[in-house]
RNA sequence: GCGGGUGUAGCUCAGUCGGUUAGAGCGCUAGAUUGUGGAUCUAGAGGUCGGGGGUUCAAUUCCCCUCACUCGCCCCA
């Protein structure tokens, strides 16, 4: 390590990116509160059986890209790889039986040891939102909605489309399953490398591979639908009612599958084209035999996660920085009182920028470039007269204001 | 984990068919302007040419390895 690095798949957040960032989560938040989602904050570890038990020994992340280490006390601890396991671990702890139901949002770093790519980092942000406690339809159309609503608060939204589908309950999804593997067993010889594998560890993936061979016997598989009991097929017609009703456009998509093994009945994803391969920004399901598995009461569940960094880059709504005002003082005399009167502004909700040293004209150059609104000159002349300057940024025009009335003659100030 | 591309100043990039002190634009610093920013002009700072090894009289340039980023696969947010 010659020169001090990041390490890889880890990236700082400032400036532009964080203001994005920021923004992303803000807007996120505050329609989730709409919504009536409460904030919930969970460690950012957890003990691995939390995470390898929920999600599945099977699937990639657990197999291979947890960031799993023993601590100084020999427990098995993970860095957590997403938000729903350690927020239902925190509902069995925390005894939440007796709210439900139960809606939350979060956000925050979740940690996966994969190949970077762009949208694709091994820590990475996600906002987060659950409903637990709820059998019903209802709560899939109002997770799917809250997703659609943040999208559309990004100004995303008509450029993402909403894939959907169900995995049926776990009857449905079992019976499919071994239909699936009866069928893709008969063409395994035809089948590719990747999907040899999948159809040993999980067969549903081989409906959504990109080989062109894998895709012309994924035409003739057996589908979802077929095998759907009542219960499953009503409770997936409610769904689409009711995304109908808000005239939320989706798209069935029978091949929608999702890798971790909690999910059950309703699988959807958020995607965009306008990030290559890291196409999902919103994406998530139900998880009703989640919590049981974690050894807490049976309690349904569904939510979604989004990945921020994904979102951020997309949405360039993000409200610009509000405009400083610049406080000049000049001389020693000026300074002090320059600080006083600084703390005091500030305290009313000014923006005030005061730079630690340099002349006038030094002080002036980054009061420009920090794209102040204006500029308040303290000098021995004005202290003399109990006065100060300001100087409006944008045009240029200066006036005398008295020391006592700057911040009204501030709030007069176009922004 | 697999395959391809890239890596030269803070940023965006030229360049060297192997040969003295490696360039530009933007940005930065200072001055013109010791109490007036943006524009202009002048000057200046800033690089072990991603890192390590090899070939060579000589490597930023060729070869190997490695690290990082990036595109696709895999997987996923």
């Amino acid at each position: 390590m010659a020169k001090i690095q990041p390490v890889r798949g880890t990236h700082d957040i400032v400036g532009e990116t964080a203001a994005r960032h920021g923004h992303v989560v803000a807007a996120a938040r505050d329609c989730a509160r709409r919504y009536g989602f409460g904030d919930i904050d969970i460690p950012i570890f957890e003990f691995t059986p939390v995470f390898a038990r929920t999600m599945g020994e099977g699937s990639d992340v657990v197999r291979k890209e947890m960031y799993s280490f023993t601590d100084r006390g020999g427990e098995d601890i993970t860095l957590r790889p997403e938000f729903t396991a350690g927020i239902c671990r925190a509902f069995i702890s925390g005894g939440m039986q007796q709210d439900l139901p139960l809606k939350f949002f979060a956000h925050g770093p979740a940690f996966r040891y994969e190949r970077p790519q762009k949208g694709r980092q091994r820590q990475f942000n996600q906002i987060d939102a659950e409903i637990l406690g709820v059998a019903g339809p209802g709560a899939d159309i109002e997770i799917i909605a809250l997703g659609a609503e943040i999208l559309h608060d990004l100004g995303l939204l008509d450029r993402c489309v909403l894939e959907l589908n169900t995995l049926g309950d776990p009857d449905s999804r079992r019976t499919y399953r071994d239909a699936l593997v009866a069928y893709f067993s008969d063409h395994k010889d035809a089948l590719s490398e990747d999907s040899i594998d999948r159809l040993a560890r999980n067969p549903l993936r081989i409906l959504d591979s990109k080989d062109e061979g894998d895709r012309k016997i994924v035409r003739d598989a057996p589908l979802m639908a077929d095998f759907l009991n009542s219960e499953s097929e009503d409770f997936f017609a409610a769904v689409c009612e009711g995304l109908d009703v808000l005239e939320i456009a989706y798209n069935l998509n029978p091949r929608l599958v999702r890798g971790l093994d909690y999910y059950t009945h309703t699988a959807f994803e958020f995607v965009t084209d306008a990030l290559g391969a890291q196409g999902a920004v919103i994406a998530g399901g139900r998880y009703d035999g989640l919590i049981e598995m974690l050894g807490g009461p049976s309690t349904p569940g569904i939510g979604w996660a989004g990945g921020i960094e994904r979102l951020a880059m997309l949405a360039d709504n993000a409200p610009a920085p509000e405009r400083p005002i610049a406080l000049v003082p000049l001389g020693e005399a000026a300074e002090r009182l320059a600080l006083k009167m600084c703390h005091g502004l500030r305290r009313d909700g000014f923006v005030v920028d005061m730079a630690f040293r340099g002349n006038l004209s030094r002080r002036l150059k980054r009061a420009n470039k920090l794209h102040a609104r204006a500029a308040l000159i303290l000098g021995d002349d004005e202290i003399a007269r109990n006065m100060v300057t300001l100087r409006n940024l944008d045009d240029g025009e200066q006036q005398d204001v008295a020391l006592d009335d700057v911040a009204a003659h501030l709030r007069l100030l176009p922004e």
